[in-house]
DNA sequence: GCCGTTTTCGGCCCGACTGTTTTCAGTCG
């Protein structure tokens, strides 16, 4: 785990356990915080000085001390003195929902619990239903939300949950009276996995889309039915399993009905993220204005919400207005995560999915894809693709059925023919994804390599050493004169391999140098680079590859996967090999073999 | 604990729903 993980740990620990002991609550969210900027960070604390670290949002004078001794020591006395005074298995009680710090630390000190299987074993024993405002449907709730994190603790992969949320949308579009519906929340913000699946819509009557919702195929548990929120808890389709383990899996889906005068600030609202949506509000009152779900207001002193009041919003239809009212751009869903988007005057040209022109990791039957040479050049035209590269798994992937040398060379004989019939249709190069070994070296000779087009190379095995040899491995293959992507760079798979942890400021400084493109593998079990990377390649000036390593024709499908990552990590087009045009691109590839050469 | 184009002190986003209680605390997003 990187530095900046292991410290943002330690402060959300310490955040949790204070929360426990009932410490002052701003405390507890300047922590949290603390513990978000840190994770999101591009630099690496362990190379900032403390006045660097105190420059950064969030982080003060004590909070910068903590992160030094972390460094330095490996602890923190806070943390440990926390620690000492509150039982560390309660972090884990604390994050089954619906319990939160207060009843958490009610069921610590007033019936001894200290650990989530002391829980269980209370709940069983029927002893906590002495205690006051613990009644039978309390406790009853608190069983199944302890069911449903064992069932379903972990996020969904967006490949799972978005297709889940556009059925849903598209049901209860149909519902009499629905005349908006979207889904918002992380799902619309793009992030590579979600914790629950946000709706909003406007209806009238709200009684049809209500009453619908609740009742719709798969609600396994009504959470919550009222006039404007609606949550319940769904059984996943049979056909969306993850890795074996989808099935039986429950997924929140909450429903929100606005009037369709707070379209647009409900929908701002509820995509969030939650510190975008503080900054905003924030924002708004600097500048006289108080911003809710209903819309943008003037500031008074009534305490009673101004909606209630029938008080004219300044803003509400649309998120532009709002943004616009605020002095803001509109940001796209995928940059509204507080991580420095309110300091733009203007939004960059972010790459889209029409942009892309070209696949450049693509497989056929020749090792283990699923379509036949034509077949994938086929499908390529289809997607109006001009240029299609064709990089079959090289010997050391047997398991992918690699291939040797010989057969190699028979392929790329193959695909030559293939992009001769095809004239100026389309552009079929022959290329390799060629395994990168544990040590760095690639799986073919170099002279091999020279005869191919385009050489992507990607780790697929040694995918849990250490982080300094992952840095130098992968050092290794951008410094190689022949390789112009580095595919899918840290191996990882969603939701729990957690792949190579390279220095990534090493590596997006050395692909900058050498102009070896890093890749966004589309694929939403893999979304790598993911969202932080991307930026930080976007911040060194990398060039980025967005690839859907396609195997089957449906794969072309996962390409808006790997551009919402790539948005969330702000790539321009500029900057995104695939969205040149073919002589740009041909260009490039040849530019690398010609650098070699001289 | 953090932060400041009115502030180095005194604020810190805002509303909905549930359960259990009878006016609200706790939790969530």
């Amino acid at each position: 785990m990187s530095l900046n993980a292991q410290v943002a740990d330690a402060l959300d620990q310490i955040a949790a356990l204070m929360e426990l002991t009932g410490e002052n609550r701003f405390k507890v969210i300047a922590h949290e915080r603390a513990a978000r900027v840190i994770r999101d960070l591009s630099e690496d604390v362990g190379s900032m000085s403390p006045e660097e670290l105190q420059s950064v949002e969030g982080v003060g004078e004590k909070i910068a001390r903590k992160i030094v001794q972390f460094r330095e020591e490996g602890r923190i006395d806070e943390l440990e003195e926390l620690r000492a005074k509150v039982p560390a298995g309660l972090i884990e009680v604390l994050q089954v929902p619906g319990l939160g710090p207060k009843t958490v630390a009610r069921l610590w000190k007033e019936a001894g619990i200290t650990s989530m299987d002391e829980l269980k074993r209370a709940l069983d024993s029927g002893e906590l239903e002495s205690l006051p405002r613990m009644g039978a449907k309390t406790l009853q709730n608190i069983r199944e939300a302890i069911a449903f994190t064992e069932t379903s603790g972990e996020r969904l992969p967006i490949g799972i949950a978005l297709p889940e949320a556009e059925a849903i949308v598209a049901h209860l579009r149909s519902v009499a009276g629905v005349r908006k519906i979207a889904y918002a929340g992380s799902l619309r913000r793009g992030r590579d996995t979600i914790g629950d699946v946000d709706i909003v819509c406007v209806a009238d009557p709200p009684d049809p889309v209500r009453e619908a919702f609740t009742t719709m195929a798969g609600v396994r548990k009504v959470l919550a039915s009222g006039e404007t929120k609606c949550s319940v808890r769904l059984a996943m389709e049979g056909g969306q399993v993850v890795d074996g383990r989808g099935a039986g899996r429950e997924v929140q889906v909450d429903l929100r009905i606005v009037p369709a005068s707070s379209w647009g600030a409900a929908l701002l609202y509820f995509t969030g993220s939650r510190a975008h949506n503080i900054r905003l509000r924030e924002r708004a009152l600097k500048k006289r204005m108080t911003l809710n779900e209903y819309g943008l207001y003037p500031l008074d002193d009534d305490p009673t919400p101004p909606q209630r009041r029938g008080v004219r919003p300044i803003a509400s239809r649309t998120e532009e207005a709002i943004y616009t009212k605020l002095g803001l751009p509109t940001y796209p869903p995928e940059m509204r995560e507080d991580r420095g988007e309110l300091d733009l005057r203007e939004i960059p040209p972010l790459v889209e999915v029409g942009d892309i022109r070209a696949e450049l990791h693509a497989h056929t039957i020749a090792s283990d894809g699923r379509m036949t040479l034509a077949e994938l050049v086929d499908a390529a035209i289809e997607r109006g693709f001009h240029t299609i590269a064709v990089t079959d798994h090289s010997k050391a992937s047997a398991q992918a059925n690699g291939l040797s040398v010989e057969r190699l060379r028979e392929h790329v004989r193959e695909i030559r023919e293939e992009n001769a019939r095809r004239g100026r249709t389309i552009e079929v190069l022959a290329g390799s994804e060629v395994d990168i070994l544990a040590d760095g070296r690639l799986d073919y000779e170099d002279e091999v390599l020279a005869e191919l087009d385009i050489v992507v190379a990607s780790p697929h095995s040694g995918l849990s050493q250490d982080p300094k040899k992952a840095t130098k491995r992968l050092l290794r293959v951008i410094e190689h004169p022949l390789v112009h992507i580095l595919g899918h760079p840290t191996g990882r798979l969603l939701p729990n391999r957690r792949g190579l942890e390279p220095d990534m400021h090493e590596i997006v400084h050395a692909a900058r140098e050498h102009g070896v493109a890093l890749e966004i593998n589309s694929h939403w079990k893999r979304l790598d680079l993911r969202d932080t990377h991307v930026r930080m390649a976007v911040e060194a000036g990398c060039l980025i590859a967005i690839d859907c390593d396609v195997h089957r024709p449906e794969h072309f499908d996962n390409l808006r996967y790997g551009v919402m990552t790539a948005r969330r990590g702000w790539l321009t087009r500029d900057h995104c090999v695939n969205t040149w045009t073919r002589q740009k691109l041909l260009q490039w590839l040849r530019q690398k073999r010609q650098g070699a050469s001289g």
